[in-house]
DNA sequence: GGCAATTAAGACACCGCTGTCATAACTAGG
DNA sequence: CCTAGTTATGACAGCGGTGTCTTAATTGCC
């Protein structure tokens, strides 16, 4: 049989309402009693039903992080920030990958809060700017911090990196290095990153008084296959980049990929920068200049402002980091 | 106010109980009674409260998926798939990351599955073969199935694929290409299928005909360091290899950069092959020969045995596939 | 030492469902 | 038409905790 709160209570020789106070670390119980129901949890290796807490009380004990993002790596990281912070407050993490394109999104998520009541919800880009999402729990009065929104930042609690700099950051870097024909990678439409970071590295030009040609920009959709489709756009006789930056990695990833299969020496003949600093950019060759955005802390971060007692909507924007590794150089004169 | 099973009731004009059996598709209810329960469920867009369906009944609708993995293509493949099973059966999934190595694992699980009851558990390898975790699981004697397991077979449900056999296609295929010295990178001491797939490679030099030189096989941890670390032992001029198999994708992946280090190219001076055939193996230069291993078909299957009504012991085969891509080559004569 | 304020502990209802049991409404067979 | 068996529905307790309220014990202060 299960061991319950009666069976703890039995043990230390008190009422099931004050080992409910201990586990609860309310005040109004002595310490000398506290000590024979710590020991008689401990005895009986007890561990209080969840369902029955999310039941009765008013908290759940867990919360819930939604995303609908594909890219492996930065799933694990937001993940692993997440969990670390729950961890942190005995609170579980039910992780929900969802479809921010399906018709039924408000519905399931409408459907995983009533089902479990979580005591929160962690939104990660793009379902942060998905309106039936933000609707949904809005409508249920939930709690709820977002990773890196694109829009309406006024509505929650949220926390960032700033987008926009790091790209002119990358922009300005490339720039300095000589580079003066630098082709760029738009990253998918549905995050509203993507702007952001196109929008930097126009920022970067202008400030250089480097012309903006539109012939050097290309759309992507942050995945490798979309990265080799641009660079074999880019990397045409009439544009001739001596620099591709890309809005993520796994797309610089495939202009490498695209620039080794037509011969070309990086970052000789060409200079490729990434843009997240997941693992894979250390994992091509040659490794990847990028921009080192602090995922797991960002989810970290997020779930603190979730935990707050004072739930007052506060931004924070975490720092991000130029990363210069090998395919990136000087522009030969 | 939260929508409850009695408001449900009150609106299809039926008792509470008679709302529960439609919920839980239990016989014994008229097709008409059904017809006004589902109308009402509808109207008021009623989700069954999970805490209470747990602390009453005898089932808590969700699973955990427990895993200490540090390759977040392969979690990622793990959570896909145990999570789409799930969404078809109506169950949650709780994921937990455990660290396998640490002395409070039992306590850990056993914690987890006191709060939560979940109704069975999923095991990723190598918490698979983490005696303590097992006896935990045995002790609480709860439902659970593990993927890949490397001992103990008997003891419960698995699905796995044939490293052995796997490792074995690929040397043979390494030898078919004529390659005669062939170095071999061995996966994390943890994980059992490290030990089956350099088993297979040794099986397949043996069926040829080729000694076993253990100066050119060498420990790895599953990462893309310590497939550098090997490349750089293994690519000592008294070893020469013409080809190096490494026991996953990482670690090729870290082979092929420290070839291209020291100026090889892949595969006219050196063949790489791989294993797993994560996201990775494409986002190379060259694009990896790999193994196929059926991770999200795995934790599917896997799933799927732990709903299996009769919980009969089973063991399933899933099969590998050899991918032949452009990392390897015949050996120039 | 007496009284109010504070601290400490318990009694008990109840959270929203499911399991069990009782009972009502049908169906079939003689 | 009656009885037994089957099907359909409801009453009610109880799962394991927490919230509220009550009461007892202790403390502080004049």
């Amino acid at each position: 049989m299960r061991v319950t709160i009666k069976d703890v209570s039995r043990i230390a020789g008190v009422s099931i309402k004050t080992v409910s106070r201990v586990l609860n670390k309310e005040k109004y119980v002595r310490d000398d009693t506290r000590a024979k129901v710590v020991a008689a949890v401990a005895e009986l290796n007890f561990s209080p039903s969840l369902a029955a807490r999310t039941l009765a009380g008013s908290r759940s004990f867990q919360i819930a992080l939604i995303y609908d993002n594909h890219s492996p790596y930065y799933i694990h990281a937001i993940q692993a920030g997440v969990w670390a912070r729950c961890r942190e407050q005995g609170v579980r993490m039910l992780a929900q990958p969802v479809d921010i394109a399906s018709a039924t999104l408000a519905q399931e998520i409408g459907g995983l809060i009533d089902e479990t009541h979580v005591d929160g919800v962690i939104l990660s880009s793009p379902v942060t700017d998905a309106p039936e999402a933000l609707a949904e729990l809005e409508r249920r009065n939930i709690r709820f911090v977002r990773i890196s929104p694109g829009t309406n930042h006024a509505l929650t609690s949220s926390v960032f990196m700033d987008d926009a700099q790091a790209a002119d950051d990358m922009t300005t870097h490339l720039i300095n290095q000589g580079h003066r024909r630098i082709g760029f990678v738009i990253g998918h439409p549905n995050h509203m990153a993507s702007d952001e970071r196109h929008f930097g590295y126009r920022r970067a030009l202008d400030r250089a008084g480097i012309g903006y040609e539109p012939s050097l920009v290309r759309p992507g959709e942050f995945d490798f296959a979309s990265g080799m489709a641009a660079a074999k756009a880019l990397l045409s006789p009439q544009n001739k980049p001596t620099a591709i930056f890309a809005s993520n990695d796994d797309m610089a990833a495939g202009i490498l990929s695209y620039a080794h299969h037509i011969g070309l020496d990086v970052p000789r003949d060409l200079s490729v920068a990434g843009f997240d600093d997941t693992d894979l950019a250390q994992l091509v060759w040659p490794q990847l200049t990028t921009i080192r955005q602090p995922t797991r802390d960002l989810a970290f971060a997020a779930t603190g402002l979730l935990f707050e007692a004072d739930p007052v909507i506060t931004h924070q924007r975490l720092q991000h980091e130029l990363i210069i590794r090998a395919s990136t150089t000087r522009v030969r004169s």
